[in-house]
DNA sequence: ATTCTTCCATACGCTACCGTATGGAAGGCG
DNA sequence: CGCCTTCCATACGGTAGCGTATGGAAGAAT
């Protein structure tokens, strides 16, 4: 038949679009080259054109890769239990503002990067955007906080914690830490 | 004589260091190509690798010129009455956060980018970060709060600003002008 | 066993870009 | 005038990467 297995291309193709995040986190959308994607994964580029169009091909796929993973985070999180949103608050702004999950805000940083040349990266960066802020809303009034507010610190916090990690806060100063709570509170509480 | 103008070359070569500015805020580091930029200019390379010994000794001039604009920025904004940080505070959350300025904060969002790759842009990036973070904090306290409260306000103000910028807020939310300060509100408070 | 599909390697032409070498125009200066 | 310095154009060789064409291996289907 035709479709013996139609899982071993997409896991094929899964592969190559994993070897281009990681090189999107380490070198940027500039660095991810067909040839040099292919070197990584110890095949020739006669493998990519064969799972692929051609790069624009790939790309969109990361695209919808990182979209469908983002998204899929976000819903995790909001069907979380009720009744635990503070708590829930401080485990979001932990888990972007630490030095783990470097990897992720790397590729945070890079596809902002790239939405800005690029519509197709725009419009998915501004989907998982719309969804977090929605998420981080429905928490804060969950609180009972009027909308504007509630709005307003959802904003707050993910600017805050993309933007502390364009900050090569490498040594800023010794009490990170504590400006971190300090930050965490104002935002949350 | 062999020096009869020593400012005819700085300017030539300033030229150059705009026109590749310019590009870092359109197209990101990897757009900043010789002969583009030659293009551009409406000369050919030839004139390029008279100013410069390579792409690199460009590259390094625009660090400099950067780093040194933002210095002086950060300067000419410390020497300002005293007595005046909290309305400075809110000039500065709002000189950043809007969508004039937009080509700065792309070249800024740029150079975050470009540091992650490269330890000379890194140095920059952190040294400028250092004055601001140092400005906002002299602000803070001098308004007599605690150092770690204004250390933390500090690094709040300049990191949710950037991280605005990250953020395609093309339509979060209509209430835009509202959220945006209720945040400086919020940060400067 | 033969054929067919799947997946990858090799080879090719093409473009963009880098850095160098060389020459030439244009103006100050002897 | 001839000369020398400054600034730029042109031409060249080299590398990296894109996309295509073609063939080949290995297993599945018949």
């Amino acid at each position: 038949m035709a479709k013996p297995e139609p899982n071993r291309q997409q896991l094929d193709r899964a592969a190559w679009i994993k070897g281009a995040l990681d090189i999107l986190a380490e070198k940027g959308l500039d660095g991810i080259r067909v040839e040099v994607l292919a070197k990584r994964l110890k095949v020739t580029k006669g493998s990519f054109y064969w799972h692929f169009k051609d790069r624009r091909d790939l790309l969109d796929a990361v695209l919808d890769t990182w979209k469908d993973g983002r998204i899929r985070d976000i819903q995790k999180q909001t069907r979380a239990l009720p009744g635990e949103e503070l708590p829930r608050a401080y485990h979001v702004i932990d888990v972007y503002s630490a030095n783990r999950n470097r990897k992720g805000m790397l590729i945070e940083i890079a596809m902002r990067d790239w939405a800005r040349r690029d519509a197709a990266a725009a419009a998915v960066v501004e989907e998982v955007d719309a969804a977090r802020l929605e998420f981080g809303r429905k928490g804060f009034e969950a609180r009972g906080m009027p909308p504007l507010e509630a709005s307003s610190r959802s904003l707050l916090l993910y600017a805050y914690v993309f933007g502390l990690s364009l900050m090569s806060c490498g040594k800023f100063d010794a009490d990170m830490d504590e400006m971190k709570r300090w930050i965490a509170d104002r935002i949350a509480r």
